[in-house]
DNA sequence: ACCTGAACACCGTTCAAGT
DNA sequence: ACCTGAACACCGTTCAAGT
C-alpha cells in the first residue's frame, strides 16, 4: 500500500530521471524560495527545458502533490495508527501537532494546504482525500471521549491549523496559537464556552 | 482629530479628483475580485492612466492604506473605548469579533492584513501601529481581570485570527473557529490549560 | 504639476523543431 | 515518446511626450 515516491505510469528511461530531478529540484527550490518561487526556477535547478516540466507537472499543484506524498501519507497512517490510542484526546492532539509539522518546511505550503482541503477538485485535495478521512475519524472518536464544541467539524479545524501565523525566521507556527486552539476544543464544563453572541 | 479620507496632501483639482476615483475603484474592484486583483483593472475602473495609479499609489499597499484607513481608525478607536466597558474580557472579545469582520468584505485582504501586523515598515503596518498600541492595551487589561494564556501576546492573537478560514460564498469567517480562539484564550481555571509537550 | 498610454520587463504557458 | 528553448501572453512598472 506504501508505494515509493515515483511517478505514477511507466516511463522511458530518461523521462523518469527528469521526473525525480523535477521533484527533488522543486523541494529544494521551495525550500530556498517558498512555494510561489518562479516555476521557471525549478526547471532550471533540475537542468531540464521549460517544457518538461510543465509535461510532468502541467500546474504547480501537481508538484506540490508529488512533494507532498510521502508525508500525507504517513498522516493518512498516523490518523488510523491513533484510532488505538488509549487516549483519544491525547491522539487527537498529538496528530494535530504533526499536522502542523507537515507543512512547515516550505514557506506558503502551510496557507496552500489549508486551502486546497476546503476546496475540492483540485490535485493536492485529490491527494487529501483518504487523510481528511481518517482524520475526520480520530476526530470523531475523540469528541465521543471528551465533548467537543459542537460547531466545529474536522475540515475548518485542519484549515483553521493551517492558517496560524509562522515564525518569519524559522516559518515554524507560533506554539501558542496551537495552544489556544487546542485548548479552545473542548467545549467549556465549567460554563465558559466561547462568550455568547451580542 | 478624524480626518476626511482624502489625500493626504494639498493637490491639483483634478489631481484630487483622480485621487477619490482610485480610491472608490479600488474598493469596487477589490471588493469583487480580491485583493490580488490586476493593478490594472483599478486604473481602468477608474478611467486613468496607469501612470496616474502608480504616482498616487506607488504599491498595492499604498492603495490599501487608503481604503482601509477609515475602518482602522474606527477600531483603534473603539479600542480605547472599550477600555472604559465595566467586563474587561467581554471588552475584548467584542473588539476581537469587529476585528475579525473588518477585513472581510474584500477577497484576500484579512490575510494581507494579517502578514502587515507581524511584519514591520510596510505601509499599512504603519497605518495599524496606534490600532496595535490601542488594542495592547484593551489585551492586558483583560488579562489583569481574566487570566489568559501566559504565552499568547496581542499581536499574534490578531494575526491568528486574520488567518482564520473564511466561508467561499460570502468571505467571512467560519464562526466556530472564532470561537474556538476566544475560548482558547484564558488559562484554564480547570486544569486543562491544553496538553503538555511530548 | 499632473496625465496619458506606449514601452519595457518578468514570468507563466505553449509549441515547432529536434532527438 | 520525449526534450528543448524560443515564442507568446499577461501583467506590473516606468517614462517620454503631451496638457
Amino acid at each position: 500500500m506504501k508505494l515509493p515516491a515515483t511517478a505514477p505510469k511507466p516511463l522511458r528511461r530518461d523521462a523518469r530521471r527528469n521526473y525525480e530531478a523535477l521533484v527533488t529540484a522543486g523541494k529544494a527550490v521551495f525550500a530556498g524560495s517558498g512555494v510561489d518561487a518562479p516555476f521557471e526556477d525549478v526547471a532550471r535547478e533540475a537542468g531540464v527545458g521549460q517544457g518538461t516540466l510543465y509535461r510532468h507537472f502541467p500546474t504547480r499543484d501537481h508538484l506540490l502533490v508529488a512533494i507532498l506524498q510521502e508525508r500525507v501519507d504517513f498522516l493518512d497512517a498516523k490518523a488510523r495508527e491513533l484510532l488505538d490510542a488509549p487516549d483519544a484526546w491525547e491522539a487527537l492532539s498529538e496528530w494535530l501537532r504533526l499536522f502542523d509539522q507537515s507543512a512547515t518546511e516550505y514557506g506558503g505550503m502551510s496557507a496552500r494546504l489549508g486551502n486546497s482541503l476546503t476546496v475540492d477538485g483540485s490535485p493536492v485535495a485529490t491527494l487529501c482525500g483518504p487523510m481528511k478521512t481518517s482524520f475526520a475519524n480520530l476526530f470523531e472518536r475523540a469528541k465521543h471521549e471528551t465533548p467537543l464544541r459542537p460547531d466545529i467539524t474536522p475540515i475548518p479545524l485542519l484549515a483553521m491549523i493551517s492558517g496560524l501565523p509562522k515564525e518569519p525566521q524559522t516559518g515554524k507556527t507560533l506554539e501558542p496559537c496551537l495552544e489556544v486552539v487546542l485548548s479552545g476544543l473542548p467545549s467549556g464544563p465549567d460554563g465558559r464556552e466561547g462568550s455568547t453572541r451580542t
